[in-house]
DNA sequence: AATATAGTTTCGCATTCCGAAAGGAGTCCA
DNA sequence: TGGACTCCTTTCGGAATGCGAAACTATATT
C-alpha cells in the first residue's frame, strides 16, 4: 500500500469536504493587482496540482464564478458578488448588524451598540444588552447623546476633518459626566490622535462610572466616518488591558465588516426604528 | 454490484468537481427573506442529502463563508463579500467594465461603450470597437455628445425625474442628426416611456445613418441613473428585431452587473482618462 | 525548426465523499 | 412526566469520484 500522505494537514478537522475548500482557494487567489491569471499562476498561488486546478477552474467557470479571459487566462466572474448581494443587498443594515453585535457580547462585554452621527449628536440605531447586565446605562435605540464624550463619538470624530470636528465639539457646551470625561479641546484632540493610531477608541469610565467602552468607526464609500460600533464592559469584569486585548480586535473587525456591507446595502443607512416587540 | 445511479444528470460536462458545485448550492439558497436557515431547510432547498449538507455546511463554516447562528441555524458569513471586495473593490471601474464591453461585441455588435451624464451632455468613459468595424462613427473616450438624441442618453434620461429631464433636454437646441432623430419633447418623452417599459433604449439610426444602438442604464446606490452602457451594430448586420433579441438581454445584464459593482467600487466612478498604450 | 513552457487529457488507484441508517438531542403534546 | 416526533450528528461500508503523475498537445520563444 502506498502512502500518499498529505503534505500539509491544515484541514484541522475530519470530514471536511476538501474539494470545496480547494475551490475557494482558487477564487481567493484573485485580487485587484492581477485580475487575470493563467492556470499555472492559479495553481502556484493556491498550491494545487495543475490537473486539479484545471478541473476546479473548469467547474467554477461552469458555475459562473470564474470566467475565461483572453489568452488562456481566467478572471473572477461578477457572479461572486451575487452571493453577497442576494443575501445582504436587500437586507436592512440593522438586520445585518444585529448578529454582529451579538458576536461582540460574551462573558466580558455586556452591551454592544451602533450609533450614527447626526449633527453634534449620536443617535443609537441598534443596541444589544445582556439581560442581567450590571451596566448602569441602558441607552435605548433612538436615544441621542453628545459626541464629544463617548467612545463612539471619538471613533467618528477622529476621522473627520479638523474643521468639522471643531464645529461639532463647539456646537454645545461640554460638561464633565465623570471625573474622566475629557472636556477641553486639547484633551479631546489628544484622545483622537490616539484613536487614529490604534484604529479604535477606548473609554475608561469617561461617560459612566464603572463602564468601559471600545468603539471603532464605520465609513461610507467616500471614506467618511458616519457611524461607529461599540462594546461595553463593566469595570469589574477584568483589567483595562485585558478588556482592550479581548475586545478591540473584535470591534475593529466588526466595524470593517459593516463598512464593507454598508456599501452594498443601498445608501439607506441604519434606521433607529424599533422593529418587532 | 449496485447501481446508485445519479437521479439528475444536470452536470452537463464530465470531470466537474461535484462537491464544489454542491457547496455553492448551499451558499446560494440563502437570501434576504430568510437570512437564517436550519440544516434541513438548506438540504431541502439545495436538494441535497442531509448528511452531505451537514458536511458541506461544516466545511463552509470552517472556511468562514457560513456562520453558525443561534438555534442550530446557519447564516451567510460576510466573508462572501470578501471574494468580490478583494478583487473588484480596489479595481477602477474602467478596468472592470472593459471585459464586460468586450463580451458584448461579436459578429453582430461592432462597438460597445459606456458614457456618463455630465450636465446635458454625455461623456464617453470607455469604448471598444471592432478593428475592421464598418461603423462610420468612432467616438473617442472623453468625447462629449448631446444626451437627447442617443440611446445612451435615452437610457439615462428615462429614469431621471421629469424636472431634471426637461432641464437637460432644454439646455441646448436640439437639431436633427438623421431623419429618425427625435427632437420634440413629445417625441422624446414617448421614447423614454418605452425605455421604462422595456428596460433599455433602442436607437435605429437616430444619430448616425446605418447604425443601430441598444443601451441600458447604470444606477448609483440611490437608484439614480448616472451612466449607461451600449452596444452598436451596423444596419446591415441583421434585422432590427434580430438585433434587439440578440443584444438587449446582454446589454441589460451588463448594465445590472455594473450597477452592482459600482456600489462596491468606491464612489470614484468612471474616469474618461485613457490608460496604457 | 527546436526547445521550452503551459494547457489538456488520460488512467489507474485509493481517498474521499456519499448516502443509508443508527444514535442523540431537543421539542412538542398529551 | 413520558412518549413520540423531528431534526442534528455520527458512523460505516462501499464505490465512485476526484487526485496526481505522466503523456500528449498546443502555444510561445529562441
Amino acid at each position: 500500500m502506498m502512502f500518499s500522505m498529505k503534505v500539509s494537514d491544515t484541514d484541522s478537522s475530519k470530514s471536511m469536504v476538501m474539494s470545496l475548500a480547494k475551490g475557494f482557494r482558487v477564487l481567493e487567489v484573485f485580487d485587484a493587482r492581477e485580475p487575470e491569471l493563467t492556470l499555472s499562476q492559479i495553481a502556484a498561488r493556491a498550491e494545487l496540482d495543475p490537473g486539479t486546478t484545471y478541473r476546479l477552474a473548469k467547474t467554477l467557470v461552469m458555475l459562473g464564478y470564474l470566467l475565461p479571459a483572453e489568452g488562456k487566462r481566467y478572471r473572477l466572474g461578477l457572479k461572486v458578488l451575487d452571493l453577497g448581494f442576494n443575501a445582504f443587498g436587500q437586507m436592512d443594515l440593522n438586520t445585518i448588524a444585529r448578529p454582529i453585535l451579538r458576536s461582540l457580547m460574551g462573558p466580558i462585554n455586556e452591551a454592544a451598540s451602533i450609533a450614527v452621527l447626526d449633527g453634534p449628536e449620536l443617535v443609537y440605531v441598534e443596541r444589544l444588552q445582556m439581560p442581567l447586565g450590571r451596566l448602569g446605562i441602558s441607552q435605548r435605540v433612538g436615544a441621542r447623546v453628545p459626541a464629544f464624550c463617548t467612545a463612539i463619538g471619538h471613533a467618528i470624530l477622529a476621522y473627520l476633518p479638523l474643521e468639522e470636528r471643531l464645529q461639532i465639539l463647539n456646537a454645545k457646551p461640554r460638561t464633565k459626566m465623570t471625573p474622566n470625561t475629557p472636556v477641553t479641546i486639547p484633551e479631546i484632540e489628544s484622545r483622537l490622535q490616539k484613536v487614529r493610531e490604534l484604529g479604535y477608541a477606548v473609554s475608561d469610565q469617561d461617560t459612566v462610572i464603572g463602564v468601559r467602552v471600545i468603539a471603532a468607526p464605520i465609513f461610507d464609500p467616500d471614506d467618511r466616518p458616519w457611524a461607529a460600533i461599540s462594546a461595553a464592559a463593566p469595570w469589574m469584569a477584568c483589567s483595562l488591558q485585558e478588556f482592550v486585548e479581548h475586545t478591540a480586535p473584535a470591534v475593529v473587525s466588526a466595524a470593517k465588516q459593516l463598512t464593507k456591507v454598508s456599501r452594498i446595502s443601498g445608501s439607506t443607512g441604519f434606521t433607529p426604528a424599533r422593529r418587532g416587540a
